[in-house]
DNA sequence: TAATTTTGTTTAATCGATTAAACAATTGCT
DNA sequence: AGCAATTGTTTAATCGATTAAACAAAATTA
């Protein structure tokens, strides 16, 4: 095998110090180097296909140009493509992407988080998991800059990049409402991440501005693992009472496909016998009899803002940013008005 | 902020050297090291929560427990989750990912393929793009241990994970056959990556086996960009000739999602006036009226043996390993036999 | 011409860990 | 007691780059 090429190599080849291949390869001390021995330098790098070990650069200068990403599951369509903007723009500065999915538990996230703090990563993209504010506090004690995606936690005053989850449930609840349904249920999960509970504070602020008076069996939350059986259970009890509901909100994907699965196996007709709206973009149901109105929230934008702010964060300034962006209801067959249906 | 913690530091606390730090941090010359000593170190790195700095370690050991990714599109789901085994097994191992999409471009491929060999990568997982197999030379001439999926170089008997695309492609044809139907269709990438042309060598083997002709305009390849005009044009010329196909075999999930969407917009019955197979598990087809047919492929051990061959590669045998797995035909509505329908 | 600047290059410390080799102090053996 | 083996610890080199500071030679200035 060929073995690697170091500076150390080039010196000794050209007759200079490491030092002067150092400051060639990295274009300093410009005014000084005399023009014969630069091109010398980099013409032998070339010639031995030197690479510079990134490795040692980042022992000295303390950087690595490596950021990292916590996701919840980076098989879910929501993260994967988060991560492909990130990594897009990141790649745009030279940074490259570490990656990992945290499950929501707080133990793997820390468990994540120091593995990559190890390996000295300038910053962190994070969609924490709950119970992990003290994940942060301890990144911030080392001065280690991370932005929030999609949840965060509106005590801790941080980097964050994430839509307004209150208004966007709201909205979805609104529409259904004008569409004539009178009894709204929500699918969501049984959790304290901010994103999840301003949607249930949406859903049910919708309600009540529309004098409706929420009923304690139109909602269930479901633990945050996806299980197909528990998803399946809450649409049989949101269903199954003497008084079911009319229209159900999902709170992510991941539920709104396996509900709607299980809705249709169940031969129940939609919009007619129940309307539906989800969050996030699903390619899954662009196909079905009605596709779903659902709330489309700005990947891209996202994912852009997140990167920028964070290497903004690695590079120079501390300020913090905040920012809210607005998810788009997308109304499409699956709740259209009960009487245009009849 | 709290400045990092080094062995120094804990060494001048506890009045040793740094030496005596290293080795009882790292559970070595056990025998040797008196065991209050031992235990004091222990103690003050815990309490003053001593993380070993990986980019050090990494320098002098030549080890950096991180493996390099690069798929095609990490949004496309078929290599989020790929990815996502992948992380979890290296994780196993203590092992991180980093990661990078390739959009099928060798220039891209090589970009990252060098970053990540400048980061000291200690091994590669590759869905190499065309025309990529001087980049693959180069890895191998430097030692750099990878393995490939889902596509390969048959020429160059690397280390590998794929599918029998041919049989995969043959079943998947002589099933529609079998079904009745006389004029099956192909829509794929005009490229020369060995899968797909393999998966287009099944198509026609199964053609020429069951005594059917082939027509040109069978047949459609487009650009890996995966351009919506382009397959839907694709599907158009497929349908519109004079004698159109009669069912159709979509080479990749994204192809098979939009084609499915443009050919549910035409209103074409599936499968009495089409019968669709595609390859790769897509949530978007079931809950089509008509589930899809579809080539299943065994995600979970792909990704499993992906790293397990690499990590095996990385810590001592240099073996190499080339591995078939079979694709599974998961029969569904899209190809109920034509007689059963009318 | 002597003193000063400028130009071109080298020296050597450093980043934080690892680890072979050296060393000193005990302990064991005969 | 005298020598070897064992035990416990330190020294110092090293990984591959960066970079402040030193130095020597050439060019400029007075």
């Amino acid at each position: 095998m060929k073995k690697k090429v170091s500076q150390k190599d080039i010196a000794q080849k050209v007759g200079v110090s490491t030092a002067l291949v150092s400051y060639v390869l990295n274009n300093l001390k410009q005014g000084r180097i005399s023009k014969a021995v630069a091109e010398k330098i980099k013409e032998t790098a070339r010639e031995l296909n030197y690479r510079t070990n990134q490795i040692a650069r980042s022992l000295k200068t303390n950087k690595t140009f490596t950021i990292g990403l916590i996701v919840a599951d980076i098989s879910n369509p929501f993260f994967s493509s988060l991560a492909r903007v990130i990594e897009e723009e990141a790649d745009k500065k030279d940074y490259t992407v570490i990656f990992g999915s945290s499950d929501e538990s707080a133990q793997k996230s820390w468990k994540l988080i120091n593995a990559f703090v190890d390996r000295q990563v300038d910053g962190l993209i994070i969609a924490p998991a709950e119970n992990t504010e003290d994940n942060l506090a301890y990144l911030r004690e080392h001065d280690i800059p991370f932005v929030l995606i999609d949840r965060y936690f509106p005590d801790l005053g941080t980097n964050r990049v994430s839509i307004d989850n209150y208004q966007a449930a709201y909205i979805a609840v609104e529409h259904l409402i004008a569409g004539g349904n009178k009894r709204p249920g929500l699918i969501t999960y049984n959790t304290t991440l901010y994103n999840l509970t301003e949607r249930k504070r949406g859903y049910l602020d919708a309600l009540t501005d529309n004098n409706i008076v929420f009923e304690k069996n139109w909602s269930r939350e479901l633990t945050t693992d996806n299980d197909k059986t528990g998803i399946e259970n809450a649409v049989d009890d949101l269903l199954s009472s003497s008084k079911p509901v009319d229209s159900v909100l999902f709170a992510s994907n991941i539920l709104a496909t396996t509900g709607l699965k299980y809705i249709h196996s169940l031969g129940i007709k939609v919009p007619g016998d129940l309307a539906i709206v989800s969050f996030d973009q699903m390619d899954a149901s662009d196909l079905f009899y009605a596709p779903l109105t659902y709330l489309k929230q700005p990947i891209g934008e996202m994912g852009q803002a997140a990167t920028r702010i964070l290497l903004q964060n690695i590079e120079d300034e501390k300020k913090i940013e905040e920012i809210d962006m607005q998810a788009m209801l997308v109304i499409r067959s699956s709740t259209l008005p009960v009487n245009s249906i009849l």
